[in-house]
Parts: C-alpha cells; sequence; structure tokens
DNA sequence: AATAATAATAGGAATTATTACTGTTTATTT
DNA sequence: AAATAAACAGTAATAATTCCTATTATTATT
C-alpha cells in the first residue's frame, strides 16, 4: 500500500477523536483539510486500513464507526446520548474457552453494552 | 397492537427457524403464505415485534437479523459459511460489574464471537 | 348485525449508507 | 525524465430500510 496523503489525514483524525466517528463524520473533517476530497477516498481508505489492522470498524445499530484502539476491548452504548465508550470487562478466557468447547477458530469477539449512562440521572 | 394476520406469520416464520433470517428471507418465506404482503410490512412488524419484546434484532455487521430467542445469550458467527450459532457463555455478573464500575444502567448485552467454524477444517 | 373509528396494509417513492465505475492525477520505480 | 500502476475526484449504482397515501381489516359501539 503506497503512501497517499489522503490516507494520512484519514487516519489522524480517526486517531486524535475518543468518538467512534461514523464515515461522514470523518469526510467533513477531511473536507477542512483537503476541500475537495471525495467521500468515495474515506469510504475506500477506511476499509483498506481496518483490512490492514491500523484500525478497527464496530457496528452500531447498522451503521458502521471506526476505532483507532486495536487492543481487544469492549464497548458501552448510550441510548440516550448516543456516546459510546470503550471499557474493558472480557477476560481473556473467554477466548479459550469457546475455542475448546465449540471447537471454533477465535478471531475476535465484539462485546457491546447498550443502556444508559451516567450522566442521564 | 392489535391482531393482524401479516404479524402472526411472520412472527411463526421467525420462530420456525434457527438461522436468525433477514428481513429479505422473511419477506421471501412470507410470501409463500400471503402472496401479495409487502416488504414495508415486514419491516414495520420486525420493529414492532422488537419494541414490544417478542423477538430479538441482532446486528451481523450491518444487516439486521431476527431471532426469536429473547432469552440472554451469545452469537458465534463463521466467517466461511455466514451460520451464525447460539451459545451461552457469558455469566450474568458482567451486569452488575458494569453497573458498579461505570454507573452504567444496563439494558442489553450483545457479545458476537466470530471467526471459523469447526466444519471447515 | 350494522356502523364508526382507526390500526394495519399494499405498493411505491424516498432516504441513507456504502460500493462501483471511469477518466485523471500522483507516488514510486526504472 | 519516462513508465507503471495505485489512488484520486466525481458521479452513478446498489442495498437495506423507512416513509407516504389511499384502501382494507379489526375491534368497539350502537
Amino acid at each position: 500500500m503506497r503512501y497517499s496523503h489522503q490516507r494520512e489525514t484519514i487516519r489522524e483524525i480517526i486517531s486524535s477523536t475518543k468518538i467512534h466517528p461514523t464515515a461522514d463524520w470523518i469526510f467533513q473533517q477531511a473536507k477542512h483539510k483537503i476541500p475537495n476530497i471525495s467521500l468515495g477516498t474515506v469510504y475506500r481508505n477506511l476499509r483498506q486500513l481496518a483490512a490492514d489492522g491500523a484500525i478497527r470498524t464496530i457496528y452500531d445499530g447498522s451503521v458502521a464507526r471506526y476505532d483507532w484502539n486495536i487492543e481487544p476491548h469492549d464497548h458501552l452504548k448510550c441510548r440516550i446520548c448516543g456516546d459510546i465508550v470503550d471499557i474493558h470487562v472480557l477476560s481473556d478466557g473467554i477466548h479459550n474457552k469457546v475455542q475448546k468447547q465449540y471447537k471454533f477458530e477465535v478471531d475476535d469477539v465484539e462485546m457491546n453494552i447498550i443502556g444508559t449512562c451516567k450522566k442521564h440521572k
């Protein structure tokens, strides 16, 4: 994969936020730096970066969001404000347990906990 | 919510399979019983049944699938054949742990384990 | 049993997120 | 400096889902 200014910009935008942005949010930010960047370019690069393991794709219902944190972790999603927060609750044990118990080769574990965050009381 | 023949048919179709069908698959099946049923009707009823707690919506990447099993459980998704299998690995403890540790009111926990199932060796 | 009220429907248009296409530009190699 | 091909911008196409509207069906009321 050869260097491109667009891809570096996209990578920087994702790395600079904790909000787990959507493709469109990234596109809006990218336009500030590269005014004529196209949405297709954003999607193509997100796909490439994810395939390369540089970022992680997470699903918020049916829309894709992107996460610079590629370490194993879980997510809290608030139904009211929509915020998604990284947490770590899952033990590494689950990986091995599933592998043995179901003879299933585990690549990835995604856990999303949905509810109401402490801001709304 | 008042009775409708279409909704009962949709509910029966979901209850009779383990494949976690998509809206379109349900629509194709429903047409066998009600030839002029419309896709919009399928979607509207799926939304209502889910809101009512009669079925559960799960997300396979970005497409919605529907599950008659409303008991807490997790999913194994095979990357090769696409099969989604119900399992139970998550302890109820996670619910309370998150509630206390993050002051987060948990409504639902969704865990999807992605990888390769034993059929492909 | 007929009537009224309105939830649900069929069919199609609209929307949203995402991917595909094409001629042009740009990074890298020779 | 010229050649090669990956990446690009701009736009068209696709897929999943929701919205809209005139009509039909269910339930409650007379």
